[in-house]
DNA sequence: GCCTATTTCGAAAGCGCTTTCGGAATCAAG
DNA sequence: CTTGATTCCGAAAGCGCTTTCGAAATAGGC
C-alpha cells in the first residue's frame, strides 16, 4: 500500500488528523474524543503501525529496558542460574514491551566507569544486579544516582535497597545441625573469597551453628578457595589430607561440591559413607554425580520473574525499601550425606574398608 | 559545573561552535580542520560528554544493538552455553559500544510475529539465532525481510545464509566408529526430536556409520525423547530393557546421556563395563557423574565472540555465504566407554579385564 | 439567544543527535 | 590583483515520536 513502513505521519494523513492528535488518541489522552479515538485506534490497528521504539524512547526520556549485569563465569557448571533468571526477566520485561539487555561484570576498577556509562545513557531504566559483594561499589554509585536497581542476593547493609535473596545463612546453619544429627563432630567447611557477600554469610552460619551446638570453632577445618569444581577438590583435598581429618565437608556451592567428592573418591574413600559431602544450590545435575549430591536447595520459584516485577514496580516510584524478599533453603537428602563413619577397630579414623561399590 | 548531564548542544556553547560543528569534529569528517578537532575532542573529554545514544539512533538510522534470541531450557542441566554464549556476543559488541538484547524463544505460530517485531522495531542491528529446526520458520522470514542475522547451528537449507556450526554429523560418526573398534555391534541411539536439526543430523550420522561398518540399520535400536536427562533415561531404559538389547548407547546430548548412565545403573550394570555410554557436548559436569561421561565435546572456541564477530562484518554489508564456519568435535574418552562386555562364555571378544577402579 | 465552561483538536516546540547544503574564508594559480 | 578551487564551518532540516498550549467548536445555563 504505502511504502515501507507505518509511521506516525502517514497514519495521521490517511485519517486526516494531525500527528499529536493521532498519537493522544492512540496512548489514551482524555482530551480525545470516543470516537475519533475509535477511529484512530482501530485504523492503526488495521494498517500494522508500531510506533517506532527509539523515537517514543528519546521523546518521553523513558529508556523501556532494563540491563541485568552478568556476573563472569568462573565454573562454566553453575551457570544454569542466567538463563533461568534471563528467562524470568525477560518474561516481566515483556508484559510493558521492554527490553532485556545483558551487560557483563567488569573489574573492580572499571564498576564507577560502567555504572556511570550505565545510568547516564540514558539506555536503561533499571539495572538488576547479581551476586554481589559485602561492600559493593556498583550498589553504592547507583544509590547515589538514585537510579532505580535490584540486586539478586545482598550486601552487608542491605536495608535501603531492593533485594531478592535466599537465607544462606540459614541454610548453613541447617546443614551444620543436620551433619551434627549424623554424629559429625568435625565439619570442614569449603568456602568462596568472602568479598562475596554470599560467601561471607554461609560462613557466618556455619561458625554459628557450631558455636550453637558447643562445637570449638576449628579455623583449621575453614578453607577458602575459587568459585570451581577445582577449587572445591583442592579445598577438600586439603582439609583430608591434614592430621585430624574432618569427616563431612560443607561446601559454599554445588559445583565446589562436586570437586570435594572428587577429592574424597580419588582418596580411597566414598562420599556418604566415610565422609559425608553436603553442597549448596539444589543444582539438578546433582542427581547423576557419584554419589548423588545431597545439597541445601534453593527454592524453585522464578526468581527472574520477580526480580523483575520488582524492578518495575520501583521504576514506577515504588520505595526501594519495600522490595525486600527473602527466600528459604531446604534440605534436599541425596546420597552423599551418612552418619559419621567409625570401623569396629579404630574410633576416629576408618582404617580398613570396602571398596567402593556400584552407587545407583 | 553545569546542570545536569552534558549535551551537544551544552559543549557547542561552550566551545561556541555549531552543534553541527562539534558533531562532525566529534565523529572524524573530513571537512573540520586538524585543529578545532582537536580542540573539540579534548573538550568533550574533559567535560565528560558522551552523546545519548538514543538520540544517535534515531538520527543515524542505526540500532547499534543485536538482539539474541535464547532458546528456551528444556532442561535446566546444559544451560551452560547460555552464559558463555552471552559472555562472548557481550565482547564482541562491546568494542562497537553496541547493545546486546535478549529475547525468547516463542511458540511457533507466534514466530512470524515475533520476528517482524524484530525488525521493523529498529531496535535491532541483526540477529543471533540458537538451535534452529530443520526448516526454520525464523531463517525464511529473516531472509526475506533481508534482515542481518545469523545462525547458531544450521537448518536444511544453510548456503544462503551465515552461520557456526559443530559437525555434529561426522562427531557421530566418530562416536559409532569409536565404538565399533571396541568391539560393539549392537549401538543404541537416544535421540532428540528430529524438527531440531541437530538433532536430525546427529541421526544421520549414527545410521552412515553403522552402513560405512557394515552394521545393519535396526530401527528398534533408536528412540526419540525430549531434550533432558529424564528423557534420556526413559528412552534408555526403553533400549536396554527390549529383547536384544544394544551394548553401546549413543546419545545426542550430554544432558541425555546423565540420564542414559542412570539408566544402566539403575538396572545393576556399570556404565563403561557392560554398556558404553557417550555423550554429546563435552560439558564439563561430565567429570563428575557416575562414572565421568565420556562424550564428543564441542571445541572450546569461544563461539559467542566468534558468531558476535561474523553478525557484525554481515551487518557492515558482508555477504552471509562468506560467513559460515564449520567445527569439528573431538572423542573425550572418560569412563563410560569400553569394551563390548562379556563373560568367559563367548569366544570373539576380550573376556576379562580389570574392574573399573576408583576414577580420579 | 448570549455568555461562560467544556470538550476536542491542530500547531508547534521539543527530545539530542546527524547530515546535507551552501556560504565565507583561505589558498594557489594565472 | 582576479579567478577558480579548496578548506572549514554554520544553518537548518530531519529522525519519529510526545506533550504543552491555545484556539475552535460545542455544550450547558440563564
Amino acid at each position: 500500500m504505502t511504502s515501507k513502513r507505518m509511521s506516525l505521519k502517514k497514519l495521521a494523513a490517511h485519517l486526516s488528523l494531525s500527528e499529536g492528535t493521532v498519537s493522544r488518541a492512540l496512548n489514551d489522552y482524555p482530551d480525545i474524543s470516543q470516537a475519533t479515538r475509535q477511529r484512530v485506534q482501530i485504523a492503526a490497528r488495521e494498517l500494522g503501525y508500531r510506533p517506532n521504539p527509539l523515537a517514543r524512547r528519546l521523546a518521553t526520556g523513558i529508556a523501556e529496558a532494563v540491563a541485568y549485569i552478568m556476573p563472569q563465569s568462573h565454573s562454566s557448571i553453575s551457570e544454569p542460574f542466567v538463563a533461568q533468571l534471563l528467562t524470568g526477566l525477560g518474561d516481566a520485561l515483556s508484559k510493558r514491551g521492554w527490553d532485556l539487555l545483558v551487560t557483563q561484570s567488569v573489574p573492580a576498577e572499571e564498576e564507577p566507569d560502567m555504572i556511570r556509562k550505565l545510568v547516564t545513557s540514558g539506555r536503561v531504566s533499571g539495572v538488576v544486579l547479581s551476586r554481589p559483594h559485602k561492600n559493593d561499589a556498583r550498589i553504592k554509585l547507583l544509590q547515589e544516582a538514585r537510579f532505580p536497581f535490584i540486586v539478586h542476593g545482598r550486601s552487608l547493609n542491605s536495608d535501603s535497597y531492593a533485594w531478592f535473596d535466599v537465607d544462606s545463612k540459614q541454610a548453613f546453619v541447617d546443614a551444620v545441625d543436620h551433619l551434627v544429627s549424623l554424629g559429625h563432630r568435625r565439619i570442614g567447611f569449603v568456602g568462596a573469597p568472602t568479598y562475596y557477600n554470599f560467601a561471607q554469610s554461609r560462613l557466618d552460619g556455619y561458625r554459628q551453628a557450631l558455636r550453637m551446638n558447643g562445637l570449638p570453632a576449628d579455623e583449621g577445618l575453614v578453607r577458602i578457595t575459587e568459585l570451581s569444581d577445582d577449587g572445591g577438590e583442592r579445598a577438600a583435598g586439603d582439609l583430608l589430607d591434614q592430621e585430624n581429618a574432618p569427616t563431612a565437608l560443607l561446601c559454599v556451592t554445588d559445583t565446589q561440591a562436586l570437586g570435594a567428592l572428587a577429592a574424597v573418591r580419588s582418596r580411597g574413600m566414598q562420599p556418604g559413607k566415610h565422609v559425608s559431602v553436603i553442597g549448596y544450590d539444589g543444582l539438578r545435575l546433582g542427581r547423576h554425580t557419584n554419589p548423588p549430591l545431597t545439597t541445601m536447595a534453593q527454592p524453585q520459584s522464578h526468581s527472574g520473574r520477580e526480580l523483575g516485577d520488582m524492578l518495575l514496580a520501583i521504576i514506577d516510584g515504588g520505595d526501594p525499601r519495600n522490595f525486600q524478599q527473602l527466600r528459604m533453603a531446604e534440605l534436599l537428602r541425596r546420597k552423599s550425606d551418612g552418619p559419621v563413619w567409625t570401623d569396629g577397630a579404630t574410633q576416629n579414623n576408618p582404617t580398613n574398608f570396602e571398596s567402593v561399590e556400584e552407587l545407583t
